[in-house]
RNA sequence: GCCCUCCUAGCUCAAUUGGCAGAGCAGCUGACUCUUAAUCAGCGGGUUGUAGGUUCGAGUCCUACGGGGGGCACCA
């Protein structure tokens, strides 16, 4: 950590964005319009010349980027010049460009933005170039950019500053794009399908609707404590009594709980609820909403997933959970003295606790991480689902799924409880062995109150969007696919003194 | 919260058993009008995360603290 160092490097940046200024050229730039992306320039199709022919003279182009590399050779100098398409090679002559043009070349520095007028055309090896008529500076960086050929690498600061991961290592861009293309595909989808976008309370009294520790935060002037939400499925449940036939709502929730390769404590789920469906219409909507997301990123069915391969050739297939658990634990579900002999040998609580607990539980140990996916795991004991209508035939039975994919948890969705009755009695009702704060059980009055107001029978689904961008993007972390995730603060640098450099 | 592990120049990395802190890139000076991580010659750049300790001597060993990564626990 030298702060001398620093400065070095920083102090000759600082002095040539001063002589750029005294060229009377502004160092931070303008609007620079009817710039083409480089992706679109590299598509022209321009013929390469042959052996020995006089090239003809190309199209004029106009690119905008940051200068990724240069080399100098002596009155000439090239540039790679990157924008968030695609990188480019710039030929400067100073003979071609001028002289005035010329000095400001002595001043770039890698990290700059740029602005390129010039002809496209390919060098005598061969490249497609830019050969520069006009230069205009449109930024200059007093930070030095990264290595050039290694990039960006250390994990920690690719994390705390994101913005020079992005510009440096085109892969971490690469992925953020795709998050994005993903997000839109699923926009697009649901408004095909006939649902509506909408956003509820990100702060609410009661954090209910899913199982996990909410964030306490204060509105002042009311004088109250609120959560923020831990999932937005009581409120998207009142549209559908409000005659909201089909929503969904992308957003943020937040969950104050433990952080992994796996979970932020922010992240971004889409919920989505269909009236007059059931959990069947929502396995349907997952794969369709997937299919097309891949579809859309590109790579086919059959992805790479660290040293595996998942296959998502649809459709995906659909297993009993108690099917599952026999076959993966070894035991009879309905023999509950051999679940708990096997419970125990997996090092799993079982004095005192709910029957549907214990079984949960050695499905988590035993099942989940076999799951290699995609699989709909369906049909949960019922105990465990106090938001799940159960099944007609069945009322141990919730009709509920998850969708897994190498034991990740990707999609949880229900046919939803719409009993006001029921629903009253199971946020009443804890479950032994379960801290109320870790239940999803958590009354909440007027949700009933909604109930009682003929919800109509309906699918919802949850999706979270990180893990299903981390399995599409091939990224073993989560802080791969959110573009600042949550880290410790550092120590304060000591401020910089502003007397001497206020000058500049 | 617990366990393991990492932190050396702006960036990427070396440093043998505890024995003078190094290289490449970037930077600076100079040469070069078709380079490809350009090349060539020269120069500068360090409180080895922080604070202690052991030692004749610590980047290296020990302790504490800070931050990161992985695992456990919790959870999705």
């Amino acid at each position: 950590m030298s702060e001398e160092s620093r400065d070095g490097l920083e102090a000759v940046r600082a002095e040539k964005l001063r002589k750029i200024a005294d060229l009377g050229i502004d160092p931070w730039g303008h609007r620079f319009d009817d710039h083409k992306a480089i992706a679109a320039v590299r598509a022209i199709d321009l013929p390469k010349p042959a052996e020995g022919e006089t090239p003809e003279p190309g199209p004029a182009v106009r690119i905008a980027g940051r200068i990724m590399l240069r080399r100098g050779q002596g009155k000439v100098v090239f540039l790679e010049v990157r924008d968030w398409t695609e990188r480019i090679q710039v030929f400067i002559g100073k003979k071609q460009v001028g002289d005035q043009a010329w000095a400001l070349v002595d001043l770039l520095d890698l990290g700059d933005l740029i602005g390129v007028d010039g002809t496209l055309g390919y060098t005598k090896t061969g490249e497609l170039t830019v050969f520069a008529t006009a230069l205009t500076f449109l930024g200059k960086s007093l930070a030095p950019p990264p290595e050039k050929w290694h990039g960006l690498t250390d994990q920690e600061e690719r994390y705390r500053r994101r913005y020079v991961d992005l510009y440096s290592n085109p892969e971490s861009l690469r992925t953020f794009l795709g998050r994005s293309t993903i997000v839109r595909t699923f926009r697009k989808v649901m408004e095909e399908r006939g649902f509506v976008e909408v956003e509820t309370p990100t702060m609410q009294a009661i954090a209910g609707g899913a199982a996990a520790r909410p964030f306490v935060t204060h509105h002042n002037t009311l004088d109250i404590d609120l959560f923020l939400r831990i999932a937005p499925e009581l409120y998207l449940k009142r549209l559908l009594v409000g005659g909201m036939e089909r929503v969904f709502e992308i957003g943020r929730v937040y969950r104050n709980e433990g952080i992994s390769p796996k979970h932020n404590p922010e992240f971004t789920m889409m919920e989505a609820y269909q009236a007059y469906g059931d959990y069947h219409a929502m396995m349907d909507l997952t794969e369709g909403l997937i299919c097309a997301s891949i579809e859309a990123v590109g790579g086919g069915f059959v992805r790479p997933w660290g040293e595996k391969t998942v296959d998502f050739t649809p459709p995906w297939p659909r297993r009993c959970y108690l099917d599952l658990l026999r076959e993966h634990a070894g035991v009879d579900p309905d023999d509950y003295e051999a679940v708990k002999a096997r419970a125990k040998a997996a090092g799993i609580a079982t004095e005192g606790r709910d029957r549907d607990v214990v079984i949960s539980d050695l499905f988590e140990a035993t099942v989940e991480d076999a799951l290699a996916g995609p699989v709909f795991v369906i049909d949960y004991p019922a105990a465990i689902c106090p938001l799940t209508k159960r099944k007609a035939s069945d009322p141990r039975v919730a009709e509920r799924f998850e969708l897994f994919v190498d034991g990740i948890e990707l999609a949880n969705a229900y046919t939803e409880l719409n009993d006001p009755y029921l629903q009253e009695d199971l946020f009443r009702s804890q479950l032994a062995g379960q801290k109320e704060e870790d239940s999803m059980a958590k009354m909440d009055d007027d949700f009933v109150q909604a109930l009682k107001n003929a919800m109509p029978p309906a699918g919802g689904l949850g999706i979270g969007i990180d893990r299903l961008c981390m399995l599409l993007l091939n990224k073993a972390s989560i802080r791969d696919v959110v573009l600042f995730p949550l880290m410790r603060p550092q120590a304060a640098r000591p401020a910089a003194a502003v007397d001497d450099e206020s000058e500049i």
